[in-house]
DNA sequence: GCGCTTTAATAACGCGCGTTACTTCCGTGT
DNA sequence: ACACGGAAGTAACGCGCGTTATTAAAGCGC
């Protein structure tokens, strides 16, 4: 089934039949030779061939994603959200994972510029820096919740700095004044974002913040819950009445600390967490308040920074920050 | 930079060019010869143009995937397999969520068709029975994680029996004689086969299942803790001193009932979950031993089904189930 | 009737590549 | 001297389509 087979059973030459198809500007073409066209395609269940159209055309459709892990719950927001933006432009969009290996990542790339992909989104698990193989300079690429070691390519990233502030005001508002705060490695931007927002906060509120409320977490609940014991097990007075977790894992291990001493939560013990991983957010008891990273939104902003880019068009800025919403639900 | 840019810059015609790229059996190209193209090659920073290679050749390279929701624990297994297992074979998946939605189901189904898949994989998120539209035969399809409703397609299921087989095996293993069921709505096939298993494994131990040890619950861990207080508020010595839960979300609640009770896991009660969702059973503490649903296998057998339909070898099995292995953890 | 513009449609080229059929050159055997 | 076979390489076609000239017909004013 190609486009002469429907110009022949249309009785018009091919190039009639390609004109209708892509509503060509400035052809002319009468009512009944169209619906006569259009007829044939539906007859004879005609579908037209992306590839020889792209070869023809000279433009692929294609926007290609690179991200380490393919599973997890964040790369899979992160190609939700490009995925349909992608697709309302009437593009595709080519996924690969490098899995955390050079060579794999490279064999990617390699993929998506034979397949000539017309932009590249690059994104990883967590926010840090990275250097990209140089092949990547060879079409428009945007980091998304990574930069660009070297400083050159266009960064989409998470504002942790105001997703800490958020958080530490909510607890404030709820009349916590002692916030203990079981951070990530605190060499990580993330932490280092979330913690200066965090102070921001407190100073705002006329607090001066408390250096020994903070304590490092190793991402897991287990770390989380010996330093949740370490701020729970001061004496009374000086205890924190809410805790705010580095992440919604370390928050469970937070839970378990809480809990265990008789605490109820959120009414001896306020907490909230970070990531809003759904699976566990939503399903503590009781559930969980917490910070989303807008990974979703990260994709479609990279869509539009490519489209964007594909185009021509200048970007007006390098690096933009989306915001981290508050989920309301019940430990606050 | 084309196939000819290379030919000219090696002195050599273009179709000498495509010999040497595609390891042609039959040509003989001296190794001189060979070696000035792959000089050329990497001086001109060539990379073959996979659209214009694919209409050439009326061999696309694509696999198409098909799933509900991209985001989520299970649609992304099934990714991962099915992407790795393809890499392997030098071919590339296209993905598209039909968000549940039918006339994204076609719209995806119509893309992939436009890029002339030579298969389809088409995954849902929970074990069912599907229908899908007539142009899915247009290729060859199939079904991960769900049935064929008309009994045509071919398909890949989680081993159901099995692991309720498993499931109870293990805790009869550990000295349970009395082991509860909190069980998934008693109508869908997951639950069915489960029970079956789960009935199996007491009669060969040669315990007559008792009936009012199996209760539903709803798949939240709501449902599964009000379950569970039923459970284990029986007068003791009737008390189960074993859970198997529906899945982990609902072995979440039971640990909560448990706890709550002062019973300690696994000691006075042990729990088996089922799906092994990472972030729940790695994280409840203790860890959850539980079942994994085998949804990267089944995407990498599904890429081997679509590899040999597409090569027009037949299928052995219309029907293929899949092992849902048990993950010991601290629970029993 | 003749020029001129607008409408309707087409022939023909090229996109980058795989593939077939064909040519040229060289060494060998008789 | 000639036919012959293999090695080395090429011209040319086609894949399905977008696009640019170009042509043919129709409408219009005089």
């Amino acid at each position: 089934m190609t486009m002469s087979d429907v110009a022949r059973h249309a009785g018009v030459s091919r190039t009639t039949v390609s004109f209708v198809l892509n509503d060509k500007p400035g052809a002319a073409i009468p009512e009944e030779t169209r619906r006569r066209i259009l007829e044939a395609i539906d007859e004879l269940g005609y579908r037209p061939n992306a590839g020889a159209r792209a070869l023809a055309a000279n433009r692929s459709g294609w926007f290609g994603l690179i991200t380490e892990i393919v599973t997890g719950p964040f790369a899979t927001e992160v190609i939700t959200g490009a995925q349909s933006r992608a697709w309302g432009d009437r593009r595709f969009l080519l996924i690969a994972a490098s899995e955390g290996d050079p060579a794999q990542e490279a064999a990617a790339l390699d993929q998506m510029l034979e397949h000539r992909v017309e932009g590249l989104l690059y994104a990883t698990t967590w926010h840090r820096a990275v250097t990209l193989p140089k092949a990547a300079r060879e079409v428009p690429t945007v980091l998304v919740n990574c930069y660009d070691a070297e400083g050159e390519l266009p960064c989409i990233l998470p504002d942790e700095v105001s997703g800490g502030y958020k958080a530490t005001r909510r607890l404030l508002d709820a009349g916590h004044t002692r916030i203990g705060f079981i951070n990530l490695d605190p060499a990580i931007p993330a932490a280092i974002g979330r913690r200066e927002g965090y102070e921001r906060a407190l100073r705002e509120a006329g607090i001066t913040p408390d250096p020994s409320l903070v304590v490092p977490g190793w991402a897991t609940a287990d770390s989380a819950y010996t330093a949740a014991c370490e701020l729970l097990d001061r004496p009374a007075g000086d205890r924190p009445t809410a805790l705010f977790c580095g992440n919604d894992r370390m928050a469970m291990g937070a839970y378990d600390a809480i809990k265990e001493r008789g605490l109820r939560i959120p009414h001896d013990v306020a907490v909230v967490g970070f990531d809003n991983q759904e699976l566990i957010a939503a399903y503590l008891r009781p559930k969980l308040t917490t910070l989303a990273l807008p990974f979703e939104a990260m994709g479609t902003k990279g869509i539009d920074m490519l489209a964007a880019l594909a185009a021509g068009q200048p970007l007006d800025t390098r690096q933009v920050t989306i915001d981290c919403p508050l989920l309301e639900r019940s430990s606050v």
